[in-house]
DNA sequence: CCATTTAGACAGGGAACTTGACCATATGGT
DNA sequence: ACCATATGGTCAAGTTCCCTGTCTAAATGG
C-alpha cells in the first residue's frame, strides 16, 4: 500500500516533469524562446484579470521585488503593458498584449498536445476516468511553480 | 476538448505541487530541515544502485559542477558517503549512508501521507482507476526537478 | 492633518546553476 | 610499450533568480 503510493506520487511527479517540458519546447518551436515556466503562472493570473505588481507577487508567492523584476521583463519582450489603476495613482496594472495572449494559447495548445500523448496511452474510458478524478482531487486556487 | 485538455494539465501541476510541498513540510517536521527536492531525486537515484557524481549528474540532468557541489553538500550534512571505485581509481562511488536512508523513508512517509489525502478525496474505486491511469502513461526512466 | 500603510523601485547579497580550464587516471590504436 | 584522446572530479568566474533592507510617493484612517 506505502509501495503503491510512492509509485504514484512519482508518476504525478513525471507527468508534471513531461508537461512541462512539452509547453516550454512547443512554445520554443512556436518562436516563444524568451519565457520561462514562472513567467506561464504570471500569464495564467493576468490573463483571467489583470492586477497589480503587489497583487501578482501574492499569487505567485514570491517577493514584489523579484515579481518588479520579473514585470519588467515581460515588459521589454512586449508580452505584458502597463495601464493605469484607476483607483489608485501609485499602482498600475498589467495587462497582457496581443503577443501575451498569443503566447498563452501558444502554451495551452503545446500542453494539449502534451495532454493529448497521454489520451493516446489509455483508453476512452480510462482517460475519461482519469480527468475526472484529477479534477475532483486537485485543490482550486493559485497555480505555482512547484519548487 | 481543449479547455479540458487544460484543465487537466492544471490539476497536474497543482497536485505535483501539492506533493512537493506535502514532502518538504513533512521532512522539516521530521527534522530534515535542510534537504531540497532536487536532494530527494539524488537520493532515488542512489538508492538504486551507487553511482558516481558524473552518473548522478546524467541523471538530474544538471552539469558535474553543480553535482559536485551538491555531493558536497550531502556529505557535509551525513547524508551521503564516498567509497572507493574498484574499477576506476578517479572515480568514488556515492552511497546514501543510515541517514540518507532514514530521510529517504521519511519522504516517502511524507509523500505517502499526501496521495492518503487524495485518496480520501475520491471513492475506493475512483482513486484504483486513477492509480493505473497514472502508473500506465507515467514514463519509465529519470525522476528529475520539473524546471 | 498627521501617523501609518501600501505600491513600486533601487541596492546589495546569496544560492544554485552555468561555461571554461585544469589535473589525474583510463582507454584504445599503433 | 607508448602516446593521443576521453573521462572523473575539482577550481574559478560569471549569470540568473531569488532574497532582505531601504527608500519615495501616494493612499488611508484616526
Amino acid at each position: 500500500m506505502r509501495d503503491e503510493d510512492w509509485a504514484t506520487a512519482t508518476a504525478i511527479l513525471r507527468l508534471a516533469s513531461e508537461l512541462v517540458e512539452g509547453i516550454q519546447s512547443g512554445l520554443a518551436e512556436r518562436g516563444y524562446d524568451d519565457v520561462r515556466p514562472a513567467h506561464g503562472f504570471a500569464f495564467v493570473r493576468l490573463s483571467a484579470v489583470p492586477a497589480t505588481t503587489a497583487q501578482l507577487a501574492e499569487y505567485l508567492g514570491i517577493t514584489k521585488q523579484a515579481t518588479s523584476e520579473l514585470v519588467h521583463h515581460l515588459i521589454a519582450r512586449g508580452y505584458l503593458a502597463r495601464r493605469p489603476d484607476p483607483s489608485d495613482r501609485r499602482a498600475q496594472l498589467l495587462v497582457l498584449t496581443d503577443r501575451g495572449r498569443a503566447c498563452t494559447r501558444a502554451a495551452e495548445q503545446a500542453a494539449a498536445e502534451t495532454v493529448d500523448s497521454w489520451r493516446n496511452r489509455l483508453s476512452t474510458e480510462q482517460f475519461a476516468e482519469l480527468q475526472s478524478a484529477l479534477h475532483a482531487i486537485a485543490r482550486p486556487g493559485r497555480l505555482r511553480p512547484a519548487w
